[in-house]
DNA sequence: TCGGGCTTGGG
DNA sequence: CCAAGCCCG
């Protein structure tokens, strides 16, 4: 009896999985395994709510194989030792897994695929949950792209619309003792914060749900609805694709399958450039692996952010800005685990621009917070609104928090679910409720942290002072 | 994946 | 008076 084991990571799925389908074809059974090795992941370990996250996926992928008659295979530790521990257990001679691409998982897997060949046992390294590989999008004069456009035209013309891997139909998993249950992991909170969280299935079960929903009764009104924060207008799949319960493909073949049977004519391909940003994130954080800590505009590196102020991160993190559109979405992202991107948008202007913090502080809070915190996203997206990004983002395209709050939440259905104490104050008057003093006093919203008119001037004058 | 200031043109 | 369009940073 031939075995292979099949090192699941950030791929916790059993459909279009390219390595476990390959394993399954070229060995008699497979020994489904996670490690648990955050410290191999340097400072960049899963945050408190992707742990959540990740616990519940765990237990789904081991659910899924027990219709398989298998169980998820759990071990703790240096995952190279963990790993030669499961060979000489179960006397596997391959190991099986897909490609992650933050740099200290690449270097980390180089040098396990070393040892174990080394060993003298086979590894197999398949694509990972992206719809082409890093390297594959290059310019004409092969070099990395910088700028989304030119990428997403380009990444565009290379999709085709094969269809996903189907689960591997016959599934043999050999038996290992001495497995670690999920809980024996301790991956959720000691205090439990995430009582908003009920609104997730993580798992691929959960994300294929998640998507049939979206395709269902979104997809039509995408284009619209997309940009309004109070309407589920997006897809949500961020998390699921993030653990890879899901890949790009199966999201595009399943969007494409839902169009095809509707009578309406619909557009997918704004929300296939959505999913063109995800990979454009990770084609810059593997060309650029420093882009997690530093300016990817040297320019920046002269910038003068303001010393980093504690009263004022906090007030941010909790919602307490007083600025209603702000407020609303940092309180999302603490109930929820998420942040409607529009508003992850304005959220991240007025803290590096308006609030002159410096963009990291925002990149770490939002790392603990979310469930889809992504290096590569995170990263991508704090440096774009921060300015000093690959994109050539203008430092001066500074977001007018209210005026965004009046065009994507012209009625104030997001502010009032969000930030309660607001609910009964009329659209007039909620997107800038400072202008009414009595609607402090009545409510006890708090003034603005900042005046949003000065601020933007003092920052768009220490950004000239950069430049000299 | 912008805002603000300006012009234009309709009311 | 105001909305829409344009330009510039």
């Amino acid at each position: 009896m031939s075995t292979a084991i099949v090192w699941f990571r950030r791929d916790l799925r059993l459909a279009d999985h390219a390595a476990l389908t390959a394993a399954v074809k070229d060995y008699d059974r497979i020994v489904p395994l996670y490690i648990d090795a955050p410290e191999e992941e340097g400072e960049w370990s899963p945050g408190a709510a992707a742990r959540w996250w990740l616990h519940h996926s765990l237990g789904a992928l081991d659910g899924a194989l027990g219709r398989f008659h298998g169980r998820l295979h759990i071990g703790r530790g240096a995952s190279l030792e963990v790993l030669r521990d499961v060979v000489a257990a179960t006397g596997a001679s391959a190991v099986y897994w897909s490609r992650l691409y933050e740099p200290e998982a690449l270097r980390r897997d180089a040098a396990i695929e070393r040892a174990l060949t080394a060993d003298g046992v086979d590894v197999a390294v398949h694509r990972g949950s992206l719809w082409r590989e890093p390297w594959e999008v290059m310019t004409r004069q092969d070099q990395p792209y910088k700028v989304f456009t030119p990428f997403w035209r380009s990444l565009r013309a290379q999709l085709d619309d094969a269809a996903p891997l189907p689960v591997p139909p016959s599934l043999r998993c050999a038996m290992v003792a001495d497995g670690l249950s999920v809980d024996e992991l301790s991956l959720l909170p000691g205090v439990d914060w995430t009582g908003g969280f009920s609104e997730w299935t993580p798992g691929e079960a959960g994300a294929a749900d998640m998507l049939e929903v979206f395709g269902d009764d979104a997809v039509s009104a995408y284009t619209e609805a997309r940009d309004l924060p109070a309407r589920h207008g997006t897809s949500r799949l961020s998390p699921h694709l993030h653990w890879g319960e899901i890949t790009p493909r199966q999201v595009a073949a399943g969007l494409r399958a839902q169009v095809a049977g509707s009578r309406r004519h619909v557009d997918i391909e704004p929300y296939l450039r959505q999913l063109g940003w995800r990979e454009f994130g990770h084609h810059l954080l593997y060309h650029f692996p420093k882009t997690p800590t530093e300016n990817f505009n040297p320019r920046f590196d002269g910038f003068h952010w303001k010393d980093c102020d504690a009263a004022i991160l906090r007030r941010w993190q909790q919602g307490r800005t007083g600025i209603p559109i702000v407020d609303a979405g940092m309180r999302e992202l603490w109930a929820t685990g998420w942040m409607h991107n529009r508003v992850r948008m304005l959220v991240a202007s007025l803290l590096t621009k308006n609030l002159r913090q410096h963009w990291s502080h925002g990149a770490r809070w939002f790392w603990d917070t979310l469930v889809d915190a992504d290096l590569a996203n995170n990263s991508l997206g704090w440096q774009w609104v921060a300015g000093s990004g690959a994109d050539e983002a203008p430092y001066f395209r500074i977001f007018n928090p209210v005026t965004q709050s009046e065009k994507f939440d012209p009625d104030g259905a997001y502010i009032r679910r969000w930030v309660p104490e607001l609910a009964d104050v009329p659209a007039s008057r909620i997107h800038a409720p400072w202008e009414d003093p009595a609607i402090l006093r009545r409510t006890g919203y708090p003034v603005p942290l900042v005046d949003l008119k000065s601020s933007r001037e003092d920052a768009l004058a220490a950004y000239r002072r950069t430049r000299a």
